[in-house]
DNA sequence: GACACGTGGTG
DNA sequence: TCACCAAGTGT
């Protein structure tokens, strides 16, 4: 038997359920549910992506819903899930599906690849997965089932050509779809990351990795990450908080956010405040984004009766204090209000 | 190729 | 506690 026959047969037997796949044996899965998924799940576990996969699809049901949504109110929605360019350019394809493809998703990789947002991994998962095509789905995990099964002593990045052509030679040409997910569901329950578990695994007798599973796939060293401090302005107006928008691209481009002073190796204190005023400092946030950590020391004042102005490039408004869990704020500065309000 | 880009789970 | 890492893409 080959790998592929008896991952299939593994698969078949094994596969978990999961909202946005079709039911066993049935026809193929919805390509706009199948989109939405795998852009939710790029660098995303699939426990943080069900709540979020479930209230989009309930809010919006098809590619034409989601191409007429208020894009404020989408990035509202993706709020924690991070990545924000996702939630920028899943707008940007639904919109462009919507009025350069009649609504429909193009059916081959080629098509998909030209999409926002959507790169060498999701063209080959949607043409392969919604589409039946077969298609070579190269993520983390199928390199990592990959490296161990060629016991591949390159490391990553350098070795990924070879996994991929490694991948490539024993996709099949039958069910590519259900062998990627198959690959994609091994990695994530048995060729994991840390203790895998060979003695479970359908493809063990063709892994030259198996007795030292747990060394591949072999990876660059990582640089450090380095330290950065700043401030957060929480100030108050009648029972409402000022929030501003950030710039819609770079770190946490597009999302409504709190105030804040640069981020830099130095406690930036007071600088870029919104105004002149009584800061009382608050409370600190720790909060570790991919490439650097940031702690933040966090700013309150209350204002009396007052209109803020807009001034260059600074995009502010009011929001409802008792809903600011509404207001869709990424993770750092929903912890820095939740310490600015245990503060009163 | 290298870097920017979030977050939460895990051991 | 903390480093590692997850269904990657864009520049």
């Amino acid at each position: 038997m080959t790998i592929a026959s008896d991952l299939l047969a593994w698969y078949d037997a094994n596969a978990r359920a999961l909202p946005w796949r079709a039911p066993p044996g049935s026809a193929l899965a919805d390509p706009y549910r199948v989109w939405l998924s795998e852009i939710m799940l790029q660098q995303t576990t699939v426990a943080a992506v069900k709540p979020y996969f479930a209230a989009f699809t309930r809010r919006w049901p098809d590619v034409l819903a989601l191409a007429a949504a208020d894009e404020a109110e989408l990035m509202a929605a993706w709020a924690g899930l991070g990545y924000y360019a996702r939630a920028r350019n899943l707008v940007a394809c639904a919109r462009a599906v919507a009025t350069e493809h009649g609504g429909r998703f193009p059916d081959t990789e080629e098509g998909l690849r030209k999409l926002p947002g959507i790169g060498a991994y999701t063209a080959a998962a949607i043409a392969a997965i919604a589409f039946g095509r077969r298609a070579v789905v190269v993520d983390a995990n199928v390199e990592r089932v990959t490296a161990r099964l060629s016991a591949l002593e390159t490391p990553l990045p350098a070795g990924k050509p070879m996994l991929h052509a490694f991948a490539d030679s024993i996709t099949p040409d039958e069910r590519s779809g259900d062998f990627a997910q198959a690959m994609m569901d091994l990695g994530s329950t048995i060729c994991t990351v840390r203790r895998p578990a060979c003695l479970a695994c359908p493809i063990a007798g063709a892994c030259k990795g198996r007795d030292e599973a747990e060394r591949y796939p072999l990876k660059a060293p990582k640089p450090v990450r380095p330290e950065r401090r700043g401030s957060i302005f929480w100030l108050e107006c009648d029972g409402d908080v000022l929030l501003c928008r950030r710039p819609p691209k770079g770190l946490l481009g597009g999302m409504a956010a709190l105030p804040t002073g640069p981020w830099l190796p130095k406690d930036p204190g007071l600088a870029d405040a919104p105004i002149e005023t009584d800061w009382l400092l608050a409370g600190t946030v720790r909060h570790v984004f991919t490439h650097f950590a940031l702690e933040a020391s966090i700013y309150r004042a209350t204002l009396p009766h007052v209109t803020l102005a807009n001034d260059g490039g600074q995009s502010w408004f009011w929001a409802p204090i008792t809903r600011i869990e509404q207001s869709g704020l990424p993770t750092l500065f929903a912890k820095a209000a939740a310490i600015a309000r245990s503060m009163q």
